[in-house]
Parts: structure tokens; C-alpha cells; sequence
DNA sequence: GGCGCCTATTGAAACGTTTCAATAAAGCTT
DNA sequence: AAGCTTTATTGAAACGTTTCAATAGGCGCC
């Protein structure tokens, strides 16, 4: 049996005043006289007393609870996202109870259910492919919510986007600036959202002629795709990928087929692993700001939170293309110059 | 002003039942007729009821919560290990409340005490490198915890270890048994349990020559370092890194300054990198088992809190050592085997 | 038909706070 | 000195559950 916290019964007990004025002491609200005051926290100190932040939440119907619903952490977008909502956390004065979805809408959806059930204050949900349900469900509760990338517009949230269209042209007029006309775009979950918007702008460029591949979890298509791609007159010249785990295997992939980097095919890696910066070559990426997205969802949500019938925001944060040494001209116009001189 | 959700007293008033009934059906407890569960069920579903843990936490002075702190997520380790956690969390019908303690111990000192005042059921703690309040602060609270590595020892906690001298001493005993004498291990963390383990375990061991080089934050010597160690009559011919950021930066400065991996220096990196099997040549690495980890950790935790007064349990769980492409004779002894032919 | 024993149900207390309305004391104004 | 405001303090209600003791009805038993 664990012994029993003191309770604010036992401070007031002590300090031989109410109840009622050892809260307010506590929490610096209403008027108590300087000696009540310091009779109140001198009896707290000397019993250890902690408040009971349950208790508490009961009263106030109100947790200073967050809960943060993403499909999993151990991926580089991810737990860099994961870290900073933890990080903003403290600034907020709020706690962030944290659940997985898997990417799978039933566990999203039981899960989110779960937090509403610990009443927290807000949600901030990174969605899954699939998550009209768990939207309605978060919609009808009334309970304040930031919708993290991956729906594009929904009058009943605030949302955090990342323009993944400006992102891919920004990476279109990288390559066509170097000469690239033929480019590959390497996908993973080509039902996402994020996925979709990417492709429809790749492909509603002009001046290029981008295909797209759409490679398997193990990535074992990929020898084969790569190396026909590669080759015979009208092969590619530069190559897109669309996350870390992506890129790596590409990059492997195209180690083992003996292709340089940049000289044969360039790279451009959306979504900047840890390592980018730090392989030979450095990787050409688009860096997502996963940092300001955190910043952006807590202080909606606290917005929200403090005014529930202001209008929906929906911002659109710019993702940043950091050219390093993955890009560089085609092969066939770098000659073509040479031979020029 | 947001509406009030339907409580336990709004089923029961539709019902025409007590709260007290109502509280028994939707809880499977005490004995109630079929006709009044049915009539509760049936009210439950039509108003969208949906039980208040904070409620039922305050009544029962059971929160069905497990604080984790830990220093940080976005590195290998600690992201996969805190994805294990919550993984694990569903299964044992608990909520996680993370905080991040960014390694530095009043940090860790207050977030612990939040997670107390939270009224948390359980602790999952990884510790800083001064954790001595925060232990103290927790055991002082009798809130149950586990300790996850860099404690040795501490009777008043369940710990769960990682065997680095065990590890150790395999890398030691791969890399001797292809040859090497001359090894270097690169750290970050001289200060830390885990990395003192390493070193005296290294240093204690017959037949090979250690040496111990700590690097900066930065990395910055490294080239340096790296180009005087690797040069000479004396040269080390293996390389063991201490975690995923110093293997990066070390393959980086052994491929800049044109060193071969393995021909001209074998690798053996501790804290197993996402992309560790997938570079040139795939990583020879020490895998940290984190999911049994964090299995461990929940079962000691659990059994902690239906059993407190029972002893504490200290388990140890073991490495495993990957043996990849990045290791292999070194080059003299291969020279020589050759000659011989 | 009185007694005891199940079965089903309920009212009320309790969990530890916050907060509101009420009160008491004290100071000021006239 | 009566009336009014201000300043401190308090008792009690409320938050939404769970749980315990009490009760009432039904039933069998002698």
C-alpha cells in the first residue's frame, strides 16, 4: 500500500488556515495577508507538498494536456517532428501526451479516441492516409485540434501545410537550370496527399519529361528499374526521391550498378536525412522546417484553444531546397559545352 | 464557450437508472440485470457518451500513465527506442507522458517533478549524466521506476542494463581474431557510465593496443586526429566509433582523406544507424536491442506497480555484434598471408 | 408466516482541487 | 456612531467518476 501524498488539506491543516486560502496562496490568486501567506508556504515546503494536477484538471475542466497523434517516430522527418513538439511543449506550459496511429486509420482513430477520453485540451494530428474518420470524430468533440500536412484544406481545423508544390518546382527549376530534361521521380506511398501533390506537379511541368516510379517497402524493384532507366538514349538524368529510407536505398542501388553521382545521375532527396550533409557526395535536399511547423501547430492550437470560435488558419509553410554537391549539369550538355571550347 | 460533453449522470438520468447502475455496466462490475444494461448501453451510444479519465483517475488514485523522460529523440538510438516505448504502451493499456530532459539534470529534476504532480502510475527514466536528485526526488515519491542503462546500480530501482563490457569485449575479440592490435575508439561522452564501461573494458583487454581519442561536438578534429593515427609505422588499422553522429563524421573524414574502408582501416561502430547496412561498405555495428528494452522495462514497471514491496530486478541484456563489410584483416597481415602463397 | 439469504439497485461518500458566495473585521466618510 | 466600502478569510459546492454500505424485493425453507 503507498502511503498516502500530503494534500492541500494537510498544508491548510498545518498552517492552521482553510483550505481555501492555502489554494489561493498556492497559486498567487485572491488576497492573503503577507503572514497567512508565508505560515502556508512554510507548511507546504515542510511537508513536501505537490499539487494533484488531477485533481486539479477535474475542477477546472481542464488538463494542460496536448494530445499528438503520428504515425510513427523512427524516421527522420518524423522524430526531428516529434522532438520539436516536445520542445515547444515546456514553452507552452503544456504536457504532451503522445500516441501512435502507425499510419493505420482504425488505430488513429481508437487512439485519438483515447485522448479525448483523457480530456486533453488540444490535438495535434498527423494524419494517416485514410483519416476521415478520426477527423469527424475529432470535429464533433469540439476539442481544439491542429491538423500537421497531408489535408489540404478542411473548414473545420487549423492546419500546418508544407507547399510541396513551390517545393517541387523549386527542385523542377534546379534541374532544368542545369540542363535536365528527363527526371525520375522515385515514390513510396503514392496515395498520400503529400504524394499526389508532388507528382501532379511534376508532372504539369513544362519543359521536361519526368516519369515517375512507384518502388516497393523492401525496394527490391529497384536494380532492375534503375539500371533500364539509366541506360539507351533517352535515359534519365536526374532522379528524385521522395523520403530518407528512399534515398538511401537509391543511393545504394546506385553504387552497386557502378553509376557516379553527379557525373552519371543526379539527386535531389526530399525530406533531409540526418546523414545528407555528410555522405559523398553531399545530397542536394528539400529541407522541411520541421521545427517551424511544431511552432506554428502549438501556437494555433493555443490560439484556438484560448478563442474557439475564431476563424480556421491554414498556413503554408515554404520548405527550403539546399543545393549541395548531388546535382550538377547532365552528362551529354556537359560535354556538349566542353566540345564547344 | 464549449458545450459540455454528456457525462455518467446524463446515461443514467436517459436510462432511468442511478449513476451508481450506470457506472457498474459500462464497467462490467457488480451484478445488473439484462433489461437495465441494455437500457445503459443503449443511452450511452445515443448521447455519444464517453467516460472521463480524469475523473475515474482521481477517484481511483490511478492514472493508467507512464512518464518517460528522456534526453532527446532525433538521434538513432533514442528515436528507435522511444518509438519501442510507445509501441509497447497500447499492449500494457497505459498512456505515455514524455518529457525531454535535453541531458541536462535540472531539466530532467523539474520535468520528473511535473510528471509526479501529473500523478503518473509509473516511471521510465533515461537518466542524464548527474542524475542523482532526480533519483532521489523519485524514490523519495515512492512512485514506481525503472531505470533504463547508464545506472549500474541502485537498490532502491528496477534497472534495466545494456552489457557493454560484454560488447565490447566481442568487438575486441572480432577485431583481434582478424588481426588487429592497433585499435582507436573515438567518443563524445567521456563522462557518461556507458562510454567509462566501454573504455575500461578496452583498456583492460589482453594483447591489443588501445588507444582512446575524444572528439568534439563539431568533429572538427577529426581530420587531424584521424590523418596522425592512421599514418606511420605504429598506424591503427581499426576504428571503433561510440554512436550513429561519430561513425558519420568518420567515414566522411576517412573517405576525404582517400582511406579505404576495409583495406586501409577497419570500422566497428557502436549505436547501429538507420543506414548503417546500407552504405559502402554495409556497417560492421553493435546493435542496441531496443525493443527488448523498452519489453523489459514495461514488464519490470508493471510488475512494480502491482507488487511494490517486492525486490528490485536488475537485468542485463546483451548487444549484438553485426558483422558487416566494414571490417576485415588488416592490411599488413593480408600482405603477408599472401606473400606466404 | 417468520426467518434468512440471495439478487439487484441505489444513495451517498470520497478522490483533491478550485472557486463562489457569504461573512467578519477593519477602515473611511459623513 | 451609523453606514458604506474594502480587505481577509472561510465554508461549501462543484468537477465526474468509483465504490461501499444500505435497502428492498423475491424466494425458498422450515
Amino acid at each position: 500500500m503507498r502511503k498516502s501524498l500530503p494534500t492541500l488539506r494537510d498544508v491548510a491543516l498545518r498552517a492552521g488556515v482553510s483550505i481555501g486560502t492555502a489554494s489561493h496562496v498556492l497559486n498567487g490568486k485572491g488576497i492573503v495577508s503577507d503572514a497567512r501567506r508565508d505560515l502556508v508556504l512554510r507548511a507546504a515546503t515542510d511537508i513536501g507538498y505537490r499539487a494533484n494536477r488531477v485533481a486539479r484538471s477535474l475542477r477546472q475542466r481542464r488538463t494542460h494536456v496536448v494530445g499528438f497523434c503520428a504515425p510513427m517516430i523512427s524516421s527522420a522527418y518524423f522524430s526531428a517532428f516529434t522532438e520539436a513538439v516536445h520542445e515547444h511543449s515546456a514553452v507552452f506550459e503544456h504536457h504532451v501526451m503522445q500516441v501512435l496511429s502507425g499510419g493505420d486509420p482504425v488505430q488513429e482513430f481508437e487512439r485519438v479516441e483515447s485522448l479525448l477520453s483523457r480530456q486533453v485540451d488540444g490535438i495535434i494530428l498527423m494524419p494517416s492516409a485514410q483519416p476521415a474518420a478520426t477527423l469527424d470524430l475529432i470535429a464533433q468533440s469540439h476539442v481544439p485540434a491542429v491538423i500537421v500536412d497531408r489535408i489540404l484544406a478542411d473548414e473545420r481545423f487549423d492546419i500546418v501545410l508544407l507547399d510541396h508544390e513551390a517545393a517541387m518546382r523549386d527542385v523542377i527549376a534546379h534541374l532544368v537550370g542545369l540542363g535536365h530534361e528527363r527526371i525520375l521521380f522515385i515514390v513510396r506511398h503514392p496515395d498520400l496527399v503529400t504524394t499526389r501533390v508532388r507528382i501532379a506537379t511534376l508532372l504539369a511541368a513544362d519543359g521536361i519529361k519526368p516519369e515517375i516510379l512507384a518502388t516497393t517497402n523492401e525496394h527490391n524493384d529497384l536494380p532492375a528499374a534503375l539500371s533500364e532507366r539509366l541506360s539507351g538514349r533517352d535515359a534519365v538524368t536526374a532522379i528524385i526521391t521522395s523520403n530518407s529510407i528512399n534515398t538511401l536505398w537509391t543511393l545504394r542501388t546506385l553504387r552497386g550498378l557502378g553509376i557516379g553521382i553527379p557525373d552519371d545521375v543526379s539527386i535531389v532527396a526530399f525530406d533531409e536525412p540526418a546523414w545528407g550533409e555528410l555522405v559523398e557526395p553531399p545530397l542536394t535536399v528539400v529541407r522541411q522546417p520541421t521545427g517551424a511547423i511544431a511552432g506554428s501547430a502549438w501556437r494555433l492550437l493555443m490560439e484556438r484553444i484560448a478563442a474557439a470560435a475564431s476563424p480556421r488558419s491554414h498556413i503554408m509553410l515554404r520548405n527550403e531546397l539546399i543545393v549541395r554537391g548531388s546535382t550538377s549539369e547532365p552528362r551529354r550538355s556537359r560535354q556538349a559545352r566542353r566540345s564547344v571550347r
